[in-house]
DNA sequence: TGAACTTTGTGAACGTGTGCACGAGTGCCT
DNA sequence: AGGCACTCGTGCACACGTTCACAAAGTTCA
């Protein structure tokens, strides 16, 4: 506790590594395995094994060498560096199309996020039940985040609610947002949001498809004129 | 055509700019204005404005100094590198709750990306309709691919059963694959793979919540000896 | 015990991405 | 017509991320 190894700052691409490497990690463990070299657990996770070895060695100095990783210890070691110590309960702002996914997908508390609670300004959606889950008024918010002890807001509304929702999450001391509306939040700084869309993945997706599919067809009829003037 | 300004290679990290640009350029259009500066277009994207400038001019210089950048005539622009001048219908392997939910999304097919097919080896979900597409069987797949002209596929399913849907959609002739699976997939390198990974994002957000909270709980209990030797 | 072998941890080189700062055009106003 | 204000396009420096390559440290086996 002294000389406290901690306190180091993990570069952001390795964090965004980490969840990958401990669901591996895990697989391993549950099949038995005891120990995975960093050559092996960078095949599994589609990396370069260098990369592994950096990524790990910003937790600590937790490899043998001539051996490789303790599967568990490892496991131990992520889990902590990842705060998953412990559960982080979630609060999910829409019931629609999304929101009932994201309740009714179980992974969701198996993997330590535990659906706190469902709200939507809609009255006619709030009763319902979804993944044992009763929808609630969104005025009910503050309390669930409250008495939950909620530090993660998920945002599943249209991209027209978003904002206000984000908003509320803050208000309600919400300090993180993981946001599916392809909007661009904002919040403050303090406040840490991710953004998962759909419409963005696939246009990447249909980049590529377009870069491949030769491209070569710029002649698209229908060109507007640079100056319209209409 | 002779002096091709095409075939430039545009940066990933502009690419997946691009969508977030074209959203906002396409609500600016629609509410009636005309001409946008990189800065104005930096501030609803909520980045730094010479990284606007920089990714616009990978599409040539569409912008007019001392003015800006004209919002239609840069819509097609856009559109036209990210090659969404057509539509690219998308199959989707995997009708539980999220392949129900994103089949149930309009905003799939109202951005260009018309779901083509549902399928599942299910067949009790079989003939069941979803977001007005019928559930078919996947040894339909093939079929459904090769007609409907559909380069991109989406792996809905749980994560036991991912790579062998990618499998299938690869030999069915898909090019692009969209995972919403929490598992690598192996592929052939000239099939281009994204990843949505929920818990990823979760732990990723849990990361930031740890470190918050100080992190300085080190000494937890249960922590494992290295060498448990059991 | 010691030599051969394995694998980690990390310095250093390289590649990619970001942001500043400023020259170069363009439009507007007098 | 000329000057001024504005904004794009981009060279450059810096930060971040990736990969190589190798010494250090551990294991195995004769």
């Amino acid at each position: 506790m002294a000389l406290d190894r901690n306190r180091r700052r993990i570069p952001d691409a390795t964090v965004s590594r980490l969840p990958v490497y401990l669901r591996i990690l895990g697989e391993q463990s549950a099949a038995g395995v005891d120990s995975i070299s960093s050559e092996g657990l960078a095949e599994l996770a589609g990396v370069n094994a260098a990369k592994v070895r950096k990524d790990l060695s910003y937790l600590g100095s937790y490899g043998t060498r001539g051996v490789g990783y303790e599967v568990d210890y490892l496991v131990y070691q992520v889990r902590r560096e990842l705060g998953l110590t412990h559960d982080w309960p979630v609060v999910i702002v829409g019931a629609g199309n999304l929101g009932q996914a994201l309740a009714g997908y179980g992974g969701f508390g198996e993997r330590g996020f535990p659906v706190a609670g469902i709200v939507d300004v809609d009255d006619s959606k709030v009763g319902s039940v979804l993944g044992g889950v009763r929808v609630r008024h969104i005025d009910e918010l503050p309390q669930i985040v409250a008495t939950k002890r909620v530090n993660i807001g998920v945002v599943a509304t249209p991209g027209s609610a978003a904002q206000e929702a984000a908003d509320l999450l803050v208000k309600a001391g919400v300090t993180s947002i993981l946001n599916f509306a392809p909007i661009v939040l904002t919040v403050p700084r303090s406040i840490e949001v991710r953004k998962v869309d759909l419409a963005v993945e696939l246009q990447i997706l249909s980049y590529h498809e377009q870069r491949r599919a030769g491209g070569a067809i710029h002649a698209v009829p229908g060109a507007p004129p640079r100056s319209a003037t209409a």
